[in-house]
RNA sequence: GCGAGUGUAGCCAAGAGGUCAAGGCAGUGGAUUGUGGUUCCACCAUGCGUGGGUUCGAAUCCCAUCACUCGCCCCA
């Protein structure tokens, strides 16, 4: 009663979630670094500007999702609605796009949409992404698409679809869109409320129309890939040949548009089944124009960004949560004997061992039960008896056996020690398969 | 922003206007003041998301509000 929730949309990571986090945020660094990508970090907001220019004012994040403020400096700012917009300003504040050299970057952080929360959809959320800044090639593209794939298999995830598409420059879309139009305005009547809406908005959109009769209609309307440039045709081609090589299977998807205007040419996606309405697990694409319009030298750029919360649902659904158990739990009893096996917890751990010590104060049986739940491999004994004599007692719990060791062999024979803990634990593992 | 559904403990839940709200899991203490996993016992919601209202009486009916879930829109 009267107590302060999460605001809306928010939640918090509890420590049973965050080893998966853990895991895919160390798994995702160590493929980024093999290809040489260099972690960038920018600020969690921005002026308002940025976005509204980099992403496009008619686009549904500036529209209508963004989390905007004014400062007591009556600056208009707004907190990241993505993280390409803000890369991209850094690296033209900072300099980091020399002509003819190229910028390979990775982020990750907390982003903010103001949406309806759903299941794989939140107002703060989190994004890993990789920008590969510098180059017009092909080759870029599917690079930075497999550095996607090889991710998400790397984490064991398997029966997702990559759907690519080529959106291809400004001017081929304007073609297309006409086009569209042209063709449309005589079905106007016959398409659901949302998609006449979308005739005079967005046209591209109602070709997604998830509505049967419209569907209809759309079926024969002119395709965007028909209105490529030959120099865009190319180099989509190249991109599928290339994914080809890879041997990355893929979909090409001629309805497959992104919602932010800085795209050109090549388009991607990649979806899961089982997450619901929110199946994109990673979106991304080359956006050559967005450096320009920032301010920048024209400068190709290719990039992705993966939803953290959504790789997160698709890995709890696949494991268990790894565990975190100690090497031994500390079980002590008695002021003098306490205080003397915090000392020992202490430099055991400086040794590189996990231990848990006992709190509770309560008595040896139920300081056995804790240690029991812990899934520690060994108990470590020090009552009054132990302390008199500087001694300590070593209780494997897998085996039931028990020694009585002088403390300071306990605290000179670490090697013994990760031994005898690595044999429990196998012969642990193999009992419980 | 629109449409629909759901809120009872850390988790899963029964309850459907009338004994100070079942049960299970988890947790804590004890049987066992120096030895665990099993077992047994005890404890664990002056309150049913929150605030109003109807009623002699509300977890139960009504209204509002907040949150979550599903769909639309859109995206990661």
């Amino acid at each position: 009663m009267g107590a302060i929730q999460a605001i809306r949309g928010t939640r918090d990571i509890l420590p049973n979630e965050v080893s998966y986090w853990q895991h895919a945020e160390a798994t995702a660094r160590t493929i980024f670094q093999r290809a040489q990508y260099q972690e960038i970090r920018t600020p969690i907001f921005e002026a308002t500007e940025l976005f509204a220019r980099g992403i496009g004012e008619a686009t549904d994040v500036v529209g209508k999702e963004m989390y905007s403020f004014t400062d007591r400096g009556d600056r208009a700012l707004t907190l990241r609605p993505e993280l390409t917009a803000g890369v991209a300003r850094a690296c033209i504040q900072n300099g980091l796009l020399k002509p003819g050299s190229l910028q390979r970057l990775w982020y990750t952080g907390p982003t903010f949409r103001y949406e309806r929360p759903q299941a794989g959809r939140q107002r703060q959320f989190h994004q890993v992404g990789i920008e590969c800044l510098g180059s017009d090639s092909p080759l870029a593209d599917v690079e930075v698409i497999a550095l996607a794939t090889d991710l998400l298999q790397a984490l064991g995830l398997r029966s997702l679809q990559l759907d690519i598409n080529s959106v291809g420059r400004g001017e081929d879309r304007q073609r297309h869109r006409q086009a569209l139009v042209d063709y449309l305005t005589p079905h106007k009547a016959d398409l659901d409320a949302d998609s006449q809406d979308r005739l005079t908005r967005n046209p591209l959109r109602i070709l997604d129309s998830k509505n049967e009769r419209t569907q209809t209609i759309v079926q024969d309307a002119p395709q965007l890939l028909d209105y490529l440039s030959p120099e865009s045709r190319r180099h989509f081609e190249q991109v599928q040949a290339s994914l080809n090589d890879l041997g990355i299977a893929y979909q090409i998807n001629p309805r497959l548009v992104r919602g932010l205007d800085y795209y050109t040419h090549t388009a991607f996606e990649i979806q899961s089944a089982d997450l619901g309405a929110q199946a994109t697990v990673c979106g991304g694409g080359r956006y050559d124009g967005l450096v320009a319009t920032l301010g920048g030298a024209d400068t190709p750029a290719v990039g992705w960004a993966l939803g953290m919360e959504r790789l997160i649902l698709l890995l709890q659904e696949l494991q268990a949560s790894p565990t975190t158990a100690p090497d031994f739990y500390v079980v002590s009893r008695g002021a003098i004997a306490q205080a003397r096996a915090l000392v020992l917890t202490q430099k055991l751990r400086q040794q590189g061992f996990g231990l848990e010590f006992d709190l509770s104060g309560s008595g040896f049986g139920n300081q056995f039960k804790r240690a029991d739940r812990s899934g520690a491999i060994a108990c470590l004994i020090l009552g009054d008896e132990e302390a008199a004599q500087g001694k300590i007692s070593i209780k494997w719990l897998p085996t039931q056996t028990q020694d009585t060791w002088t403390q300071d062999r306990l605290l000179t024979s670490p090697d013994s020690l990760r031994q005898t803990l690595a044999q429990l634990r196998e012969t642990l593992a193999a009992s419980q398969t």
